[in-house]
DNA sequence: TCGAATTTGTGCGTATGTATG
DNA sequence: GCATACATACGCACAAATTCG
């Protein structure tokens, strides 16, 4: 039936299945807790091989989403899913407090580096002004949900990298420069795989999709603060953007 | 150098070299119209065998994104892409008119179904209810840009399909519903590997990403109007959130 | 407790795809 | 282009564990 694999593309039919499964879960079409179809009606649906299921099986209950019960069936562990809102606010850390433990950032790296083009255009300075640049990781539920570098004006918040190893928060951080208030002013998405790199940071598996945004946060008055490029893995993650009308 | 490439993970070494390089164009660190380095660097580089890097860049050259001339060696082409306008005011018809040469959705069927739990939770009706989908798809350059299904009340807007197939717009259509205004209510965005239908339908090659947004769009009073599924060429669209601060 | 049906686990032979030198 | 090694996918058969009447 819903034989949409693609053979000789140089990605395993077992991972093809692993994906889907893995994104039927994350979509909710597949119940967490709940029961899988046996081997033979997912051998059926996707048109190939008893064993080539089990494979691509195999590989989500090693990754620990699913657990297999001998002569039982094939079991959802749990939903490793985050959706995370892209509105004014936005602060990432913040957004997905509700829904998952961690709220921490982890400082990776901070540099002082001239602003490279794009860098320069979204804090508003000229190319080759000093900027701060802080690499971060957050993690929700021990899973690296987020891997983001992030550049501010360095004439104005070199001491940035300390706050936020401290606090492990940009708005935090920014309070202590008399920031009390800031909006999120653009943000671009693409999506593209994962570099070598952001499968080791991100913990993924090579093939992987990663999600990717460029924002500016400014002032409430339009003067931009930070720009940053944020990596979300696809398989775990969904952005939202909700409007209220009635602004 | 960059050998962190994975073996026995079900994605072959040749993709993962040619999704590495293709990142690298997306992400400007290889230049448009630049020279990338001879095949025994780049296998070098990987740590594989100079046959495995010719297959990528076979795989990257069938796709468009490369040249290679005999005897000289293999060049980035150009590659042409559309940003995308998420915003309150959001339609996709016209978001595109400055960037690009078309504006109009072709109608590629329609038809009345019941509704199922995400539609029926997105237009606040009863699941089952009658509703009326639309399968449309936009081009720009002559190329297809957007594959989205929309569902509208059929009770309200059992006409629908003949109004948008006259103009090619969805916008124009509700006009004659005596919908003068309407807004995006919410979006939900994430990124997966293209199904084979939306390979053909988008002339994708294989292995391509799609990004994928659900949105609703309501009247100013807050009243669902349409929800619709969209998917987009990953490599041929950034999605764009622009906040209107002063609001 | 039994037995039958169902489901997962395992072995083997073969063909094709991937990667190397 | 050729030869070699390993990964992937298939088909068939049977074993082992669980469920249920």
């Amino acid at each position: 039936m819903e034989q949409n694999l693609q053979r000789r593309s140089g990605v395993a039919l077992w991972r093809q299945i692993a994906d889907s499964i893995s994104s039927d879960i994350v979509r909710n079409i597949q119940d967490p807790n709940g029961k899988l179809p046996g081997e033979i009606a997912l051998a059926a649906r996707y048109g190939v091989n008893r064993h080539t299921v089990r494979t691509a099986l195999r590989a989500l209950s090693e990754q620990g989403l699913l657990e297999t019960r001998h002569g039982d069936g094939t079991y959802v562990l749990r939903k490793p899913h985050v959706v995370y809102p892209l509105g004014r606010r936005t602060r990432f850390s913040d957004g997905i407090g509700d829904q998952a433990g961690a709220k921490r950032g982890r400082l990776v790296s901070s540099m002082l580096e001239p602003a490279e083009t794009n860098v320069a255009l979204g804090l508003a300075l000229h190319p080759g002004t000093q900027v701060l640049r802080l690499d971060t990781i957050s993690e929700a539920d021990g899973y690296p949900m987020t891997r983001s570098t992030s550049w501010f004006d360095a004439g104005r918040f070199a001491t940035m990298a300390d706050f936020f190893s401290r606090t492990g928060s940009i708005t935090a951080a920014l309070k202590h420069y008399g920031i009390e208030d800031y909006f999120r002013k653009s943000t671009r998405i693409h999506a593209r795989h994962a570099t070598t790199a952001e499968i080791a940071e991100l913990k993924l598996s090579a093939g992987a999709i990663v999600l990717v945004t460029h924002a500016v946060n400014a002032t409430p008055e339009g003067e931009p603060l930070q720009y940053s490029i944020t990596r979300f893995p696809a398989d775990k993650v969904t952005l939202s953007i909700e409007t209220d009308i009635a602004q």
